[in-house]
DNA sequence: CTTTAAACCTGGTCGC
DNA sequence: TGCGACCAGGTTTAAA
């Protein structure tokens, strides 16, 4: 279900129990994810400290002792922190922690990924080519602009590229770009300075609250039952086609970009 | 180099 | 109730 929020509340919630405590072992019930879960896992981990839990775009990044953990929801991937109980289907993963807790790893479609990176974080190759992440300073309004003159695409399209800027999936994209009246159709080139300064700011803002909005579902992350701490983030456009626009009553629209669906208001966003 | 399509998977929904 | 088609929040890799 991830997009940045996810991931962001997903480590917060995590973080708690794991920094600083110490790796038991790690049992893989299925390795088969989006590469390989290295079969050595276990071995190499067990007794590592974990020093701090990190996030760089969609990635979580377990800080050991010789490394990190490499760790990506994929688009179905959920992790939780229980006492240890007997794993449900689609639960792959345990990472069991001194302590008798459980890091969960539970992905129906397997698109995640569970990697051991020794060294250096900057000779990850997953991790070099992104872009800035969204809420930092370094994406702002000229950034934008700059970018727009490398290729020739659609606003949607440029804002999802993870070269671009990371952690815009999906879902946000088409409400970002509903919050600052743009339509996702528009060639970047076309954006003038005050339209980048909008959509820098609606990207801003629609992940930081839902990220806020997690925050106040936290709560329930250790549910044994329950969900992560997943919210129902307020959305007006993805997924409602057909359904009227907050704004102007107008119908929203559905088209495919990319072979992903986008969702518009084509009275509001021009 | 850019751009597009296919691939990795399971599960839910919709129409017949 | 069953079956096929299509859809799903991501990213990499191959092909054009």
């Amino acid at each position: 279900m991830p997009e940045l929020p996810e991931v962001e509340t997903t480590r917060r919630g995590i973080e708690p129990y794991l920094a600083g405590s110490q790796i038991a072992k790690i049992v893989v019930r299925q390795r088969q994810l989006r590469w390989p879960v290295p079969a050595n896992l276990s071995k190499v981990l067990s007794g590592q400290r974990i020093s701090a839990v990190k996030r760089r775009a969609k990635y979580l990044l377990l800080q050991l002792e010789q490394g990190h953990l490499v760790i990506h929801l994929g688009m179905s991937g959920s992790l939780r922190i229980i006492e240890y109980q007997r794993p449900q289907k689609h639960d792959h993963i345990d990472l069991i922690l001194s302590s008798g807790k459980v890091l969960r790893y539970h992905d129906p479609r397997r698109f995640g990924s569970f990697l051991w990176h020794q060294g250096e974080l900057e000779s990850l190759s997953q991790l070099a080519d992104l872009g800035p992440e969204p809420l930092d300073k370094a994406f702002n309004a000229s950034y934008l602009q700059e970018q727009a003159k490398r290729r020739q695409r659609s606003i949607k399209q440029q804002i999802m590229d993870q070269q671009v800027v990371v952690g815009v999936g999906n879902i946000y994209a088409s409400e970002a770009l509903y919050l600052s009246g743009i339509d996702p159709r528009r060639s970047v080139q076309t954006l003038s300075s005050k339209e980048c300064q909008h959509l820098v700011l609606a990207i801003k803002d629609v992940l930081s609250s839902a990220i806020e909005q997690g925050g106040t579902t936290l709560r329930d992350f250790t549910n044994a039952d329950g969900k992560p701490g997943y919210f129902a983030q307020q959305l007006h456009v993805y997924g409602r086609a057909d359904e009227p626009c907050d704004q102007c009553g107008s119908a929203i629209s559905r088209i495919v970009q990319g072979k992903r669906a986008s969702y518009y208001c084509p009275t509001c966003q021009t």
